[in-house]
This record gives structure tokens, C-alpha cells and sequence, in this order.
DNA sequence: TTGTACGCGTTATCAC
DNA sequence: GTGATAACGCGTACAA
């Protein structure tokens, strides 16, 4: 492992010259640079990282808490990682798998601080945690604040009670699409809802379609985050007589979608013909559905890439503005064969 | 940020009693242990970790490279992660989800090297990546053998040309269970093999369950990666007469499955009434399908366990078995609907 | 039982 | 243009 030093002694110049030329800083002799350069390419030099950290008091280490490992999450901490990388940072990820509330979350929160990385990295919770990450959002970054550690929150999957640094996306904008295709494009004429009520961000965007569209909402009854009580919501959707029936249903996310739709298949209802489905997220789960699940994407790579190029800017000092940071990215309908 | 110096100030004594009481190395009087104690909880001291890494010229960080960044696999990165921080490390990700030949794997392998991380872990590359991680993988161990650097390979779905440190998972095994399960439990009298030939892993379960069974193997035409081309072949197999047809199809993964299944869906055929259906990987989609996909399970949690404890035992500076450290852990069959 | 002092590799200030 | 050299915070050999 070489160091400067030994550079240094190999180029016969001082450790001083070699950090000169290694750093283009200043005016150096190009025979000098050369012996440096050769020095360089023969011992194969790898700064010391820990050396240099220490030094400059910066850490060269940005820290991902994730708080679940599903596919879309995952991307975003992939591009996430590949930005940060061509910025010179090392990217470490923590994971935080089991649901809980806000006070363990903080804690851990507090040990990554403790570890003093240059900027904190937060991603959301998953589809099925009782405890969603914007829910729990002011517990986590308040020590963040206190410590004045940069950070960035990708996709909190809400609006937090209190402003923070974030990478959002529009949820609302994806399903208001989807309905509006559904309506105009497939000429649906009842088009109902599935999914919690208490999460407004895809509801939001369903209602204001329907008043686009001069229509009541239809909210069908959600019996809660198991699987098989929703596909028992398809069943018994498919019991109901065709008159009574929606000829459309958006729902919150990818997987109550498809367990909607086994309930449906299961009850002998034609898909889309008789009922057409849009699901969110676009998991891998939703190409490979049966039929192909008609659903909304979110953009995982440009999420990544907005929440590097917000964190980088914090930790190269830039204030945050009022409200904090808040880049809202557009989602995408991806037709298939449910609709 | 409080330093030694720092807490020995405030404790008034040395730098070397308050180490002693940090490391409890040595005696020290229990008056002078209280007030160096009340310094920490006082300051909040957190070691500098960049001066401990460049004095002890050890790194506290493993470096994991992902070639994939699906469930199955961050689940094992996960279980890794959590059983590396127990240990004292922290765990860096780097992606490198680009399909390429061993080359461009090696490249990076060789730059994470040049970090000096504690150790690195390779973690495989996808489904559909037409260069499998055991096929590039002589190419990524070379440098780290040249290095002396602790390495493990979580997985690496087929069998290297070259003896190297990894977990592996008994596939054949899993395969062998479920096609007895099949014939056992379920009566099916033709059961089918669907997946690429090239892959021995699942294969050699399949034909040594059917060798038990004192049954000929039926492999059915695989048409390679393109999902589309998968359904296709579900379709082709429904068109035939029930009498020529299997009554079973054991498929290589998940993704495959749910492709074929779509096709036999297409086709009009009852699953798994007229033909049962069996995955391998377990996958979020394999549950979300429908029929929800009876399937193989990878048991990730214990990959990541195991890949921590050999990784941990190689930096401790045990020598490598003959041939390898190499642990070998059993597969489960998830009996669901399909079936 | 406690304290002093040195060096790890890097960066950057100062003098030549 | 270049070379000494002093820190950064920690761990530990050696003294006291």
C-alpha cells in the first residue's frame, strides 16, 4: 500500500511536490510532474481515505438508512449510489427492516450521526408498514437538524407534519392520468377506488379526475393491508351483478392490485373486459401478472439522481430554502393488458 | 465533536487513563473510571473512527458489489448488513447493475481493492443477465486473491470453474423436492422441466427426482429470456391435446413461471387442475399471482448470515479451507395455489 | 495505577 | 518552484 511518502522517495522530490502534482494545485516543473507520474503508475498510489478524512475533518462516506428492500426502493438507492460515487463518496447502507415507530427509527438515526458521514440518506418504508415513513418523518429529523447533518428523504409517501429536505413524487398526477385514460381513452363509465382512505396522495389525484370528469367517486370498501381479505374484496366484487358493479378500479399500489385481481379471477370476472384495473409502483410483480398489470411508474432512477444532486448541494454548504428542499417528480402510466 | 483530549480535559486526567477505561484494558480506580464516564455521557463522545482505520491501518468497512438489486438478493444483503454491524463494520454498497463480461467486474473490483475496505462481497447478478455471476466470477476473485483481501460470494447460481470462498444454496435440491411432491402428493404422472439447458443447477434436481420416480425426463423447448417468448411457449403447450401434454411443468425461476403461466392462462388451461406449476426463488410476484405460484424458496436470511460469518472469519486471518470455505444451505418448497 | 510522547498518511502553511 | 514541518484523533510502548 503505498503512501506519499513512499512516491516521494521513489520520484526523489518531496512529499510536498507529489500532493502538488496529484492534486494539480500550484505550479509544478514538468519534469518534476513526470518523475511524479511515473512514480505514480509504478507503485499504483491509492490515496488512504482514512488518512484524508481525518485530515480534512470530512468524511467521504454518505450514509443510506433504508427502511425497506423492495425493488423500486432499491433503484433509487442504486442511481443514488452511482451519483454519489461520481462525486467521490462511498455509500454505506443501513437497513431498518422491522416495522416500528418513530422512537427506534431516531435512534438509529442518532447512531448514523454519531458515525459522522458527510450527509444521511433516508428511504421510505414499505407498502405494508403500519408505520409509513412521512408519518414518522419529524421523529427522524430532528436529530438530523440538531446536528446539522445534511440529509435527503426519497419518496416519503405523504406530506411529513413538518418540512424537510425531500424528493417527492406526484403521485397524485399518475392516478388523475390513469383515470382520465380509463374514462376517455377506454370509456369507462364507472371508475371506483381501492385502497386506505387515510393516504390521501392517490386518492387526491382520483377525485379530482372524477370532478374533471363530472363524476361521483366510488370508494370501495378496503379491508386493510392483508392479502387475502383483499382478494375477498374481489370476490365479492365479482359477485355483485354487473349493474351494480364498477367497470373500472384503480388501486393504491401494485401489490393490493394483484391480490384484487386474484379475488376477481377467482370470482370469474373477465379482466379488462368486464373490469379494468390500474395498479402503483410498477414492482416487477405487475409485468408479470396475468393479465399484465396496467399501473403507474415511479421514476426510481431520477429519484435517486435528484436526492445525490439535493444532498450534494447541502453538504457543500448551500442553505436549505424555505419549506426545504422539494423537487416533485412526474409519474408515468404504463399501459398493459388490465385495461 | 468531543475528542479523548477532549474527555480528559473535562475528566481531568490523561488521554491514556481515559482510553484505558474506553477499551476496560487495565486497571483503573474506580473514582477515576466514574469521572471518565460521566465525561462521555456528558460530551456524547463518539469515536473518530477515520484516525482509528488509519492508526490500527484496519478498515471498518466491508464493501459489498451488487450486480442485481432485487428482492432476493437486498434481502441477503440485508441479513448480511445487519450481521456485519453487529460486529462492529459498516457496510458500503456499490451497484453495478450494467450486464457486462468479467472485464468491466473486474475493473471494479479491483478499485473497490484500492479503498482497502475490511472485505468485500459479491452478490450475484440477475436472472436475466446473460453473463452469470459463476461464469465471470474466476475473473472478480483473481484480484482479491492477488490482494490477500477477505472476500466471500453470496451465491454465485452455478458452480465457478475456479475454487473460491461462497454460500451456496442446494438448488437441485429444492427442484428434487418439488417434483417428488408432484408426483407424491399430487398425482401428476408427466412432469415437465421449462428453462434454459446451459443452467445444471435446477436440471440435475429435476432429472434425479425423475430417476427416483423411475420416470423419462420431458424438457420442454426453452425459447430463452424474452418474457414474451415465455407466454408464447405457455400458449404452444396449451394448444396441444390434453393427452400430450404434461400434467406439471417445474420451471427454472419465477419470472419464467409467471411468463409460462400467463400463456397457459392465455390458452384457456385450468391451473393447476388440467397442469400444476411450480417456481424457483420465491419472489414478492410468485405470492402476488394467480394462482398464487407454488415455489422454491432461497433461504436469504441464512445466505447473509453465512456470508458474514465466513467473511468475519477470513478477516480475523483464518486461512481458507481446501477447495474453499463453501457452506451449501438447504432450499424449502412453498406449497401455494398452483399446485 | 496513571501520564508522556510518538506515529499512522494526508493536507496545507510557511519559508526558501 | 520546491522542501520542511505541523497538525488531525487515536492507540500504545514506555516511563514514572
Amino acid at each position: 500500500m503505498a503512501t506519499l511518502k513512499a512516491l516521494a522517495r521513489e520520484a526523489g522530490v518531496s512529499i510536498r511536490t507529489v500532493n502538488r502534482v496529484l492534486k494539480s494545485q500550484g505550479y509544478v516543473g514538468g519534469e518534476t510532474r513526470r518523475l511524479v507520474e511515473a512514480a505514480v503508475a509504478k507503485l499504483g498510489y491509492q490515496p488512504n481515505l482514512a488518512a484524508r478524512s481525518l485530515k480534512t475533518a470530512k468524511s467521504h462516506i454518505v450514509a443510506v438508512l433504508a427502511f425497506a428492500s423492495d425493488e423500486p426502493r432499491m433503484a433509487q438507492v442504486a442511481a443514488l449510489e452511482r451519483h454519489l460515487r461520481e462525486a467521490g463518496y462511498l455509500v454505506s447502507v443501513t437497513f431498518h427492516l422491522e416495522s416500528g415507530d418513530g422512537k427506534q427509527g431516531a435512534r438509529v438515526v442518532r447512531e448514523l450521526v454519531g458515525q459522522h458521514p458527510a450527509g444521511i440518506v433516508l428511504v421510505g418504508s414499505g407498502q405494508h408498514d403500519p408505520h409509513p415513513l412521512w408519518h414518522i418523518l419529524p421523529a427522524l429529523v430532528a436529530p438530523l437538524s440538531a446536528a446539522r447533518m445534511p440529509y435527503v428523504v426519497l419518496d416519503p409517501r405523504g406530506e411529513p407534519a413538518q418540512a424537510c429536505d425531500a424528493v417527492k413524487i406526484d403521485r397524485g398526477q399518475g392516478v388523475r392520468e390513469a383515470v382520465l385514460f380509463l374514462a376517455r381513452e377506454r370509456g369507462r363509465k364507472r371508475i371506483a377506488f381501492f385502497g386506505p382512505t387515510d393516504d390521501r396522495t392517490r386518492l387526491d389525484g382520483y377525485e379530482a379526475a372524477l370532478r374533471v370528469l363530472g363524476r361521483e367517486p366510488i370508494l370501495l370498501d378496503f379491508p386493510g393491508l392483508e392479502a387475502a381479505a383483499q382478494r375477498e374484496a374481489g370476490r365479492k366484487l365479482a359477485a355483485l351483478p354487473v349493474k351494480a358493479r364498477p367497470d373500472a378500479v384503480v388501486v393504491h399500489a401494485d401489490p393490493i392490485a394483484l391480490s384484487f385481481l386474484a379475488g376477481l379471477h377467482d370470482g370469474g370476472v373477465r379482466v379488462p373486459q368486464e373490469v379494468a384495473l390500474v395498479g402503483f409502483d410498477d414492482r416487477p410483480a405487475a409485468a408479470l401478472a396475468w393479465p399484465p398489470l396496467t399501473t403507474v411508474a415511479q421514476p426510481s432512477a431520477e429519484i435517486g439522481k435528484a436526492g445525490a444532486a439535493i444532498l450534494l448541494r447541502k453538504i457543500a454548504g448551500e442553505r436549505s430554502p424555505r419549506g426545504g428542499w422539494s423537487q416533485v417528480l412526474p409519474t408515468r402510466l404504463v399501459v398493459r393488458e388490465t385495461t
